[in-house]
RNA sequence: GCCCACGUGGUGGAACGGCAGACACACGGGACUUAAAAUCCCGUGGGGGGAGACUCCCGUGUGGGUUCGAAUCCCACCGUGGGCACCA
């Protein structure tokens, strides 16, 4: 069915879409070319992994949004970095590969041409002569460089640690990458189970950085809750490490605590199941519980201990510590709520101030004593009291507040040495190997049991070609089966695993400053250009992304500065989250519900422009919407609007610009109203209110409709105002009306400040609050003036009589309140 | 359980502590048309009074509070979404 077109977006969207093409409007200046004089804003998308389902309405709305900031700050004079590549490495296409024989390399091309079909389709004014693409050697050259510095430096290490494995997926997965559910831990990627193992995986020193990744986080201006996110992963807390000597034993234990000043209420010790100090100490007599508690944890806690929905369990040792404060003999424990990979791997309970150990000692009849009263009480509640307060049976403490007590106990602990104040963090190493084919190989060779780096003139060190994809039983990485690739004459073996996902995503805002770069990583002058003072002006994405990628980033930006690749100790200045686009039933988008929009039919019934408009006009970007197909007549006919107020139809139905066009001045409402809109447009993208500001042009659009005034003083402020929202459009109406250059650089309309005073305002009149009459009255009325003319009027005149007035609030240029008596 | 965000018409949403519901969608009425579509104009939170221009009351999840005045600030609760979850 050929749908009757409100004006002809088909021909003008494809024709501009080719025109900006093939004049490379949008390329963007490095230091040294015309255009790099003007002040940089680098406003960068997150790059998408090119799926095999295509772009959906939700990056849609995140990159329309920085579309039109980026055209936006072109108006203003900016040079604007504004480049698209893709994330492409990762397991969905390995994963198809293995069903169909079809190599990834083809399955990533054919869907990054589709991407990148879709993307030129909404007119966004990307620099396609800096697109990257993870799995480039080009690229991922860089990629084992930078890890090469890592591994120099002693940031890239390999242990052999528990670690999450997937038999599904078969590979191991960070930390980042589980997720709890009712049936134990699984993965994010396919909610497949997982397991704990011993492997001896590539891990990354993360935790090196923590200090600086919590502190920086002030630097940058982020929603606060994705930095109240970040704090909560990083999770640092200040206590102490406290030694406790084990009865009848050389050897002792370090317990972590943030409560040192509890320690006179230590009742026990409770090491971690896993503590390579258990076989050690534990008892003849007990041995044999010990060790069948220690299967029985080994064997559920891959999956349920996790759960805190269990009843706590552990047994005693049959071994004493010493409580280093009171020198009262107390059991040692092993407990599964204890874990082996947070502080020391074992804590002092003090069940009188912490509900874990309150539990775990009422189970088993453990003694509590209470060693902290709260302010106002003389003695310490029954129970648990975990609070702050006062110390008491604690000796040298006495009398002290909480945290006068930690100072004091940590101070008297270290004069003794028998401990010291330290800082733990929650973070842990970033486990940074895959036993996958489809990543970036690492640029390390084995030779006699040791790694040793390929060197940086090698570099890249190739990913082999492949036939076969089914990954190797048991966890063992597919690239151990290119004996040829990973057998070297001299005998060294190259490492099999092959680098995570995130690891292409962490540094790529870099290569799109100097992609053709083949010396260095970027240059030291267009890094300095690009990123100058605050790093990456804009970065918008989904918040799904708050930790897992925003912190690697995070983490190999601060290495480069350290290194000196990098002038800013922060990668991304101002991040903003678009929100998720939910389906018209308001239910999350996905294949199974059959919600899914498809923004192919969108696009050929109402064109690019509308489309972009509507994704904006929905509501705030940050804001989680549902989607409606319906509303999107509205910004439709917007636009149709503005194309008739330029364009009339002959007699054959043919689009021809309007006779009556002319350059007269236009009535002074008209005028006003058009550089109120002038000034409201700006605001809201400076602060990416985009609906408001759309709103606005639609009072604007709807008052000329009303009165036809085909000026060009009204008509070419508007469509320079509407450009970057609905670009193809907006050429086209432009050069409709004369002028021979595209309008991207065009400069921004400067709002009249003189048409912007009011003289007149329209006041409002209150009686206790409650509006009870308007007027139009001069904006800079006294409040004496302003208040004799409220006074005269009837409805204020019957509402005040016979009542006292006690008070008259008065706001200059905007209302006037009477209070008066209630009786 | 803990932390964070958010609750406004039939719907999406707007509103520096000062006119609640801008702008749209949907719906209803009208103009144009042989008719329809498109377009244009008018109406549209709820309830009451009035023949009428009009007018009064109620209303921003619930209950309190601060204030001359609260959708907006504070406290408690309920609901929705997101994050964390034995991290000592």
């Amino acid at each position: 069915m050929e749908a009757r077109r409100a004006y002809p977006f088909d021909r003008i969207e494809a024709k501009w879409q080719r025109v900006w093409q093939e004049r490379a409007v949008f390329r963007a200046a490095n230091p040294g070319e015309p255009g790099a004089e003007k002040p940089k804003y680098y406003v960068l998308d997150m790059f998408p992994y090119p799926s095999g389902r295509g772009l959906h309405v939700g990056h849609l709305e995140g990159y329309t949004a920085s579309d039109i900031v980026a055209r936006y700050k072109r108006m203003r004079g900016f040079n604007v970095l504004h480049p698209m590549g893709w994330d492409a490495f990762g397991l969905p296409a390995e994963q198809h590969a293995v069903a169909t024989g079809i190599h990834p390399r083809i399955t990533t091309e054919r869907n990054i041409a589709h991407f990148r079909e879709q993307i030129t389709a909404m007119g966004f004014s990307y620099d396609w002569s800096r697109e990257i693409n993870t799995t480039d050697p080009r690229y991922y050259r860089w990629t084992q460089w930078i890890f090469l510095q890592l591994f120099r430096r002693g940031l890239a290490y390999v242990a052999e640690a528990p670690v999450w494995y997937c038999p599904a997926l078969q590979t191991v997965l960070a930390n980042e990458e589980i997720l709890p559910s009712p049936d134990g831990p699984v993965s994010e990627r396919g909610h497949h189970p997982v397991e704990r193992r011993p492997l001896q995986q590539w891990m990354l020193r993360i935790t090196a950085y923590a200090e600086r990744l919590l502190a920086d986080l002030d630097l940058v201006d982020w929603p606060d809750s994705i930095k109240e996110m970040q704090r909560n992963w990083i999770g640092r807390s200040e206590g102490a490490v406290i030694r406790f000597s084990i009865e009848g034993i050389e050897s002792s234990l370090e317990v972590f605590t943030t409560r040192p000043d509890t320690l006179f209420g230590a009742t026990y010790v409770v090491l971690a199941p896993e503590h390579p100090l258990v076989a050690k100490i534990t008892r003849p007599e007990c041995r044999e519980a010990v060790e069948a508690y220690q299967r029985e944890v080994a064997k559920k806690s891959d999956l349920e201990r996790a759960e805190l929905t269990e009843e706590k369990t552990g047994v005693f040792l049959g071994a004493f510590a010493i409580n280093p404060a009171s020198r009262e003999r107390i059991p040692v424990w092993i407990a599964d709520y204890v874990l082996l990979s947070y502080g020391t791997g074992a804590i002092m309970a003090v069940p009188a101030h912490d509900e874990r150990d309150f539990e775990f000692a009422s189970l088993f009849g453990l003694p509590v004593h209470p060693v902290v009263r709260p302010k106002d009480s003389a003695a310490p509640p029954a129970g648990c009291f975990p609070g702050e307060g006062i110390a008491c049976c604690s000796q040298f403490l006495d009398g002290l507040r909480t945290l006068e007590a930690k100072s004091a106990m940590i101070s008297w602990l270290e004069e003794k040495g028998l401990g010291k104040r330290t800082i733990q963090y929650r973070l842990r190493d970033w486990l940074f190997s895959r036993q996958r084919y489809w990543g970036e190989p690492f640029p390390i060779v084995w030779r006699n049991g040791e790694a040793q780096p390929v060197p940086e003139t090698e570099l890249p060190v190739l990913l082999p070609e492949r036939r076969d994809f089914s990954p190797e039983r048991g966890g063992f990485a597919p690239l151990s089966q290119e004996k040829g690739w990973e057998e070297l004459p001299d005998g060294g073996r190259r490492e099999t695993n092959t680098m995570p996902q995130w690891a292409g995503s962490c540094w790529y805002y870099l290569r799109y400053l100097d992609p053709g770069n083949d010396g260095e990583l970027v240059s030291r002058e267009t890094e300095r250009y690009w990123m100058g003072a605050k790093g990456v002006d804009l970065y918008i994405g989904g918040a799904e992304h708050a930790v897992l990628h925003l912190l690697y980033a995070r983490f190999w930006h601060k290495f480069l500065y350290d290194i000196g690749v990098t002038s800013t100790p922060e990668p991304f200045h101002r991040l903003v989250n678009q929100g998720i686009i939910l389906g018209e039933d308001g239910r999350k988008m996905s294949k199974s519900l059959g919600n899914i929009v498809n923004p192919e039919s969108l696009l050929r019934e109402y064109g690019a422009d509308s489309v972009r408009l509507f994704e904006m006009f929905l509501g705030p970007l940050e804001q989680m919407k549902p989607w409606s197909s319906q509303g999107l007549e509205g910004p439709h006919r917007f636009l149709a609007r503005v194309w008739r107020l330029v364009m009339e139809e002959d007699a054959e139905g043919r689009w021809m610009p309007r006779p009556d066009i002319s350059n007269e001045e236009v009535p002074m409402e008209t005028r006003r109203l058009l550089h109120r809109t002038i000034r409201k447009v700006a605001e809201d993208l400076e602060c990416l209110s985009f609906h408001t500001a759309i709103a606005q042009m639609m009072i604007l659009v709807n008052a000329l409709t009303r009165r036809p005034i085909p000026s060009r003083i009204v008509l070419e402020p508007l469509i320079l105002l509407l450009s970057p929202f609905a670009p193809h459009l907006c050429e086209e109406l432009w050069s409709v009306l004369g002028h021979a250059e595209s309008l991207a650089y065009a400069p921004w309309p400067e709002a009249d400040p003189l048409l912007l005073i009011e003289e007149e305002a329209e006041w409002v009149i209150q009686i206790n609050g409650k509006v009870r009459s308007r007027m139009r009255a001069a904006l800079d009325l006294g409040q004496e003036e302003a208040e004799s003319l409220a006074r005269q009027r009837s409805e204020i005149e019957s509402w005040l009589n016979g009542k006292s007035v006690q008070k008259v609030i008065f706001v200059p240029g905007k209302l006037l309140n009477f209070v008066v008596a209630r009786e």
